[in-house]
DNA sequence: TTGAAAGCGGTACCAA
DNA sequence: TTGGTACCGCTTTCAA
């Protein structure tokens, strides 16, 4: 059996109320009362019952992630990051890899103070059943999105990229990435695309849109692989994601073809590792650590005031240069 | 204010000791009040309270998962895996990824039934501090090993890639691996290839055993590329690891090696990721289902009987052939 | 400054 | 088949 604060004051002779204040460190308890009952608990190695405790104060302390996917890489930087802010506040996370439901029904019997969730579909964040009594955050793209959600402004970030490249005399621009209509995010960014390309007077087609058919490094090799086979030939290109943009890299180094003198390359997704790739990229993206904070702080928010978070917020990206784009 | 068995109780008409043997689906209630119970506690939309549950029944029927290195993707797969066949105990698993002494203390809190470990350094399974009150199984190389460990005899997966590359014909064989001496588990390889060597009195040298210093694709793509360059021809390569071995294969189409036909391949890592890389590549190792099996079975028998499980267990590795060797 | 006692939301045993 | 009740281990008034 475990020792229990009733052990303790049996053995300091004291109330078990008098060792349950002394343990919280109290003011309403002797300095030596305190001591003598710290010192008895430590030497009883004495443990809290959390269940115990949470009966009572209702509070966990704990945050709750879901996160179905972790065989996908680039989140996992940020759910990283997401950690280490939690910890900023004295809360300890919690992740789960099984789907939103099963997730979310976990979380709720160990009571955690609140939830994050990752869009994993279209119905992630419109699944009305998903609505929860946690204060929980989603990130994702927003729509009829029932839970608060962190957004990027995608379309943004790919516009960004365009006029970037176009701003140094670039026309010729292919975008490589994933078109599965499931995925929002990659929608948005496509979209982007379209947008500058269209306001720059630029071409769209099945020429410069290059359709990965995956978010792997492997899909992009291919991709690209098969870009340069054809008789379109660019002079710059833009990568959807992290892995797609390592992909294309490795292509062009197969064939032959420096960044940035042969071809200007920018990639998706502001995560560090951009700039530890073979060759280090021009990205385009919502910083990382911005992001991890923006969702921790608005979950804070959220936990002490329910009413405090706007039901969308969109992140700005920004572009960071790493020389792998030149006129 | 959260539904309670008492408000239950209150509308149904009877006690709430009755309403709590309706919710476990007791023998000793009647049927029509079972019904009329458990129609109630719907529309309430009741939900038990864990923490008061557990306060009781000191059980949680959850695993604790610590995994401080979320950023490696080999062991996502086997992370993956050992989630699904803790639910096959209708158990759940929460994951942690922040150092094995703070998860342990989160784990303890929650009172999770049991944990599982994945080794992280020299520290990690000798650590005096880390024995615990709560079942834990670790996942490592044994040693003077404080937990329960689940090992791979590397040794005889890197002799069993020798013998099966020296059977074929081969006897220049290059080693590409990462030999920094903190991880055990690539000291571990490079003794089982140095002793198949010996044995086949190959030579064992700067010229075949080559140090990537990492494990990331890129490490492996470097070596090979510097090794190729080299004055040593090998005629067969082996990968310590899925990454580095997709790093190898890299390397040999850019500089147009066809495998199996100019080289033969064997990579470290049995999963089956093996079979979709650029190559598909014949692979040595514990099937990676076989050890998710392996560590969650010990542990649920440490969970039901605290001596049942032999203090350390080495699995076998088997070759996986992917036509990427040849004569 | 300390103690007594009332819960928190359940489970489980015993009595009715 | 049901109800009464004593805990589980802790926090938190309220009295002493």
């Amino acid at each position: 059996m475990n020792v229990t604060i009733k052990d303790i004051a049996n053995l300091a002779g004291v109330s078990y109320s008098t060792v349950s204040k002394a343990l919280n460190d109290s003011e309403l308890v002797k300095p030596e009362t305190k001591d003598k009952i710290l010192k008895i608990a430590k030497e009883l190695g004495y443990e809290p019952n959390f269940a115990a405790q949470r009966l009572v104060s209702k509070q966990t302390k704990t945050i709750g992630l879901v996160w179905p996917s972790i065989e996908r890489a680039t989140l996992s930087t940020l759910v990283t990051k997401i950690n280490e802010e939690i910890s900023k506040y004295s809360y300890s996370m919690i992740l789960s890899i099984n789907p939103v439901k099963t997730s979310f029904d976990m979380f709720k019997r160990f009571q955690v103070d609140g939830m994050i969730v990752f869009e994993e579909n279209d119905e992630t964040l419109t699944d009305q059943s998903l609505t929860s009594s946690i204060p929980t955050i989603a990130h994702g793209v927003a729509g009829n999105n029932v839970l608060p959600v962190i957004d990027v402004n995608w379309q943004q970030a790919m516009y960004d990229a365009v006029n970037y490249l176009y701003k140094l005399g670039h026309s010729k621009i292919a975008f490589i990435g994933d078109f599965s209509p499931v995925d929002r995010r990659q929608m948005e960014k496509f979209k982007g695309f379209q947008k500058a390309m269209k306001e720059f007077n630029l071409p769209v087609n099945a020429e410069n849109l290059v359709n990965a058919g995956g978010l792997d490094w492997y899909d992009g090799y291919v991709a690209t692989k098969k870009l340069l086979h054809s008789t379109y030939k660019p002079t710059a290109l833009i990568g959807s994601s992290y892995d797609i943009s390592s992909g294309i890299i490795r292509s062009l180094r197969e064939e032959n073809i420096i960044i940035p003198k042969d071809m200007s390359v920018i990639g998706y997704d502001n995560i560090p590792q951009m700039g530890t790739l073979e060759t280090p990229l021009t990205s385009v993206g919502v910083p990382i650590d911005q992001l991890a904070v923006k969702i921790v702080d608005s979950l804070m928010k959220l936990i002490n005031d329910k009413s405090s978070v706007p039901h969308v917020q969109i992140m700005t990206p920004e572009i960071v240069e790493r020389a792998s784009c030149s006129k």
